[in-house]
DNA sequence: CTTCTCTTGTGAATGATTTCACAAGGATTC
DNA sequence: GAATCCTTGTGAAATCATTCACAAGAGAAG
């Protein structure tokens, strides 16, 4: 069960979810592919990997399938988040309807900033992260969005780990250390461009 | 020389500027493997895909390994960046110090919100979208950053590459469709999150 | 100058992922 | 209800990526 198949379920997911409101019935795997930028026999194998949904001679039934890949990708219970740094980034993710969408409901946010401490945003007021503990004990998390300098990163993550968070979305460009048990996802925008630099490397003059 | 074998370069270069800072003049690929959450061989390999840089028996010498990543990576030169989308994921990027230190520049600023146009971010007036042409002639660049609302994303990326753009970030939750030649990445924080919310699945509870 | 220690660079082996090819089996038509 | 048309589901093959194992070679020590 690659990483990566898992992130194309996401994709195909997001497919159905604009589908739907097309009214379109039934997609076949080709369609499907195609939409999300891969090919027919991926997609099959990808979802054969947790059963068979289609019906042989006529694809895939749309509704049911995205029930179905909602299911498995978590997305039928709701998470509670944490969001750590309410820099430009935390505002950014806080307004982002996508996440109160798909079940993550941000229910805690931290930062060192005094000026910022007791601010509201989106109705939450913003507490001290040194008392990380006290506010997840009234609003527990299952996850959290590390959105903190670099050099800050590990020790707030360890922390986070600490009052029991089992999820990270880390955007600081840092490669985080947790223990086994808690997942970790990096979204590192230096990476991303340094990556689209060695492309262009080859593609620009 | 794949995908991800390059983000592992990138990885390094950042592993070696924190250390430079630090005055350590020779890495083993064993200690360097340490700090990116790899192995040593597969450091090794990682770097013979370029060239040997390495002396048997000592390791490699942190500033000329650094200058030569960088230049696989082409960060030694600079790179033009426009931004189209001045919301809250373009603001939260245009103030990001990084990319600037990377040798990415942003000399336009492109949105289309009426409210915006005019203002200045950083130095640099926010342009009409509509105008992108006219923009670019003024301020040519190689690069985009991408952070319109996804339904304006696949035009605003056909038009970019109408103006000769051959390297998009994009940050909408769109798969975009762009012609041979020109390079895409995609910082998809939802499919991130759907990716942390599977492995979820699996801890907690 | 020989020996010992250390770490690179790399072919070979292993493991993972993707692609392929096709049998299985619904739906539709005549 | 047989024949035809489709598209799934899935082993097998091919490709791609990582790990392993070790010879090559640099430096240090005696």
């Amino acid at each position: 069960m690659s990483e990566s198949a898992i992130r194309r379920l996401s994709l195909y997911l997001r497919a159905l979810e604009e589908m739907g409101d097309d009214g379109e019935e039934i997609v076949s795997s080709r369609l499907l592919a195609e939409r999300v930028g891969t090919t027919g026999p991926q997609v099959r194998k990808d979802l054969s990997l947790f059963g068979s949904f289609g019906t042989r001679g006529l694809g895939y039934a749309v509704r049911p399938l995205r029930v179905r890949l909602r299911d498995i990708l978590g997305l039928s219970r709701r998470w509670s988040v944490a969001l750590v740094g309410a820099g430009r980034i935390g505002a950014a993710l806080v307004a982002y309807p996508s996440f109160r969408e798909r079940g993550f409901e941000i229910v805690t946010i931290l930062d060192n900033d005094p000026e910022k401490i007791g601010t509201r945003w989106n109705g939450i007021a913003i507490g001290p992260v040194e008392r990380m503990e006290e506010a997840f004990r009234r609003n527990p998390a299952e996850v959290a969005i590390l959105a903190v300098p670099a050099e800050a990163a590990q020790d707030a993550a360890d922390a986070l780990v600490r009052v029991g968070v089992r999820g990270i979305m880390n955007l600081a460009p840092v490669r985080l250390r947790v223990p086994e048990g808690v997942a970790v996802k990096h979204v590192d925008m230096a990476v991303e461009l340094e990556s689209l630099s060695f492309a262009l490397r080859h593609l620009v003059r």
